[in-house]
DNA sequence: GAAACTATACCGTCCAGACGGTATACTAAT
DNA sequence: ATTAGTATACCGTCTGGACGGTATAGTTTC
């Protein structure tokens, strides 16, 4: 069998950060995670800061092909978009575990790491401008959601599952120009 | 002058943490940078763990004085915890930089260092739900207020200056009440 | 005289990365 | 069909340097 452990690698690396916390992202580590050996590790990823950069590039990747998974059950045009983006990181069926890592990883080193990420949300926010609904509120709406996987990725939860079933609620609502 | 130099040394280290990178968090980088020998650093924090322990308390500290001064700057009693949880983080005059290196530096170990802050954001949420307007709008404008305040900390702009303060404006004007 | 340091030396461990080697598959000449 | 060569995908060890932490002796400030 001749296939690449490269995306082994990747998620090894992911689990290592989230459970081992940031600082314990080393070679060794993550290579015994992914059980390759160090040389093996090293051929996929040539130095450490190339193995972040993938990690990023992975996470974008992933949150692009869910958004179109996403995106493509919707069938009601108006806000449409901005629907999207607060399912994508906010419904229970998605896991952020790479987008997680991604952000950790990119804070290591330096957050230039993390611009293909950036642009793969500035594309997304951009998409939302021109959902047939008013502009500021889907700005809101995306905002909300992006408060609440960040609030999820620190662990922290200042709102509960009922508040925030009650305000994701809410907030399609609002896309789909209903009134409260 | 017999001042200690703790707070200095927590100074250093949010700096070196935000410019260099949370893995340049060294003992000895630290050191230099608070322009304190290693062993006057050690002195105050025994190890690591308890630097950034003591990182995340100082940030906690800033962040309950500052929502307390902004609070005393507000008249209107309706909406009044969640307008002062919207500036806290989101006013240009304010600077966030204590947390975002608190948020750095704890991720570095284990998430676990952060309970102190999540038990302050606990608390300033809980305030908003007896703020004389509802429950479901105030977590709204929290969330839109973690959204912003956390792209900035990773450097992420999805939305420009004039977006942001309509958002603002409009957030504002909702906890008084007023329709748009 | 105690607290708050400075300055320096040192130790053990960890870690990034280099390096040389191995196994397998495919390709091209003979 | 066999041989030789090449590319891919690894394995496992080694080394030099950095890092966390200890220790110690001395200095300044109150």
């Amino acid at each position: 069998m001749r296939s690449s452990k490269r995306v082994h690698i990747l998620e090894a690396a992911t689990r290592v950060i989230l459970s081992e916390g940031a600082a314990q992202l080393t070679l060794d580590a993550v290579a015994k995670e992914a059980q390759v050996s160090k040389g093996g590790l090293l051929y996929h990823f040539s130095t450490k800061e190339a193995l972040i950069e993938a990690i990023v590039i992975y996470a974008k990747e992933q949150i692009e092909k869910q958004f179109q998974a996403i995106y493509d059950e919707d069938d009601d045009p108006r806000g449409r978009w901005t629907r999207t983006y607060l399912k994508l990181t906010c419904d229970d069926r998605t896991n952020n575990n790479e987008l997680y890592s991604a952000l950790f990883s990119g804070v290591l080193e330096n957050r230039e790491l993390l611009r293909p990420l950036e642009e793969c949300f500035l594309q997304l926010y951009a998409k939302t401008e021109n959902d047939q609904i008013d502009p500021v509120l889907a700005n809101i709406v995306c905002l909300v959601a992006d408060g609440l996987w960040y609030n999820d990725m620190f662990q922290f939860n200042p709102v509960n599952d009922e508040m925030k079933a009650k305000i994701i609620d809410r907030l399609i609502r609002l896309t789909k120009g209903e009134s409260e």
